[in-house]
DNA sequence: CGGCTTTGACCCGCGC
DNA sequence: GCGCGGGTCAAAGCCG
């Protein structure tokens, strides 16, 4: 199939190449509300997912930028269990990009809050492990009781990403601590952690069965801390990184991948409460791509306050 | 030797 | 209650 072929498939309307823009949390919510809008005033084509996952970024900039921006968090929450449900019949066969069991009231919550669940989760875990009587049970009892209340989730957010290379570079240094097939798939789902102390960042990397060119990473949670790529500077060290996929260089390699399209594609589908109505995307991007030129410029756009 | 991947086992939630 | 599938753990092995 031709990069043409390609192009169009992707601009068709097809519930399957959705593209979910995973984008932090905070990026997206709290903003005023307005109307989400393809057509972008801004080019956002030399977006790298750095910027996306830099957390140091000012969101207000950033989705002034993108003139994206989200009424609630409702709005802007992840596809939910009923979204999840409506949805299944449709993503049933691999095709679902978000499980978030995370309900819409806890969009808000702070990673630092999910962090110190999953702390308490993990000590209990380790007691529990430690005492072979009816403390044991106890404590398991009690471990199972919280983990039924705070069981939520962090908000996922997924790329679609036209690539050969499945562990697509994002200015992250992660940990893989999983594999796992994936039902009617024959392509794995590996299971990331950010490797950063006290990061609990995990993205979920998998390959579209219904386009194998076609990479899913699916990201959960927010880094509270600073890409390690980002403070390495934005200048040469950067631009000469194969790590950074950038829109705008598939336009530069590939023709015509307008940026405004572009961004449409990097919308946060979970803008969108019924995923029969997700942001599908006309997705361009293409495989493993420098940062062009512009990055720096770009970089401090969003960082300006 | 530290950091990372691999991989089977395990846990958990959910649907039937 | 059971089975299934997603997600995670952790031991073992690999690699620079």
């Amino acid at each position: 199939m031709s990069n043409d072929e390609d192009k169009n498939l992707y601009q068709q309307y097809d519930p399957f190449y959705y593209n979910q823009l995973d984008i932090n949390r905070s990026i997206f919510h709290q903003q005023p509300a307005a109307a989400v809008s393809s057509q972008t005033p801004f080019d956002p084509a030399y977006m790298s997912f750095t910027n996306f996952f830099d957390t140091s970024l000012d969101y207000n900039s950033l989705s002034k930028a993108f003139d994206v921006s989200c009424s609630s968090s409702e709005v802007i929450s992840p596809v939910d269990d009923n979204s999840k449900k409506a949805a299944a019949g449709e993503l049933a066969a691999g095709k679902s990009l978000n499980q978030s069991s995370t309900p819409n009231s806890s969009v808000s919550s702070s990673s630092n809050e999910a962090a110190a669940e999953e702390d308490s989760i993990k000590s209990q875990k380790e007691e529990t492990k430690g005492c072979e009587n009816k403390d044991e049970e106890k404590s398991k009892k009690q471990n199972m009781s919280k983990k039924k209340e705070k069981r939520q989730r962090e908000p996922r957010f997924a790329f679609l990403t036209k690539s050969e290379i499945d562990h697509l570079e994002d200015g992250y240094r992660w940990r893989k601590y999983g594999q796992k097939a994936v039902k009617n798939s024959p392509y794995p789902r590996s299971y990331y952690r950010c490797t950063s102390q006290k990061c609990l960042v995990k993205k979920r990397v998998e390959r579209s069965y219904q386009d194998p060119s076609v990479v899913i990473t699916t990201y959960e949670g927010q880094h509270n801390h600073h890409c390690p790529a980002t403070l390495r500077g934005h200048s040469s060290g950067m631009m000469s990184s194969p790590f950074y996929a950038s829109a705008s260089a598939s336009a530069a390699t590939s023709g015509p991948a307008l940026p405004q399209e572009l961004f449409s594609h990097l919308l946060p589908t979970n803008l969108q409460t019924d995923p029969a109505s997700m942001m599908y995307q006309n997705l361009n991007l293409q495989q493993h791509l420098q940062m062009p030129d512009h990055y720096g410029l770009l970089q401090d756009l969003f960082t300006q306050k």
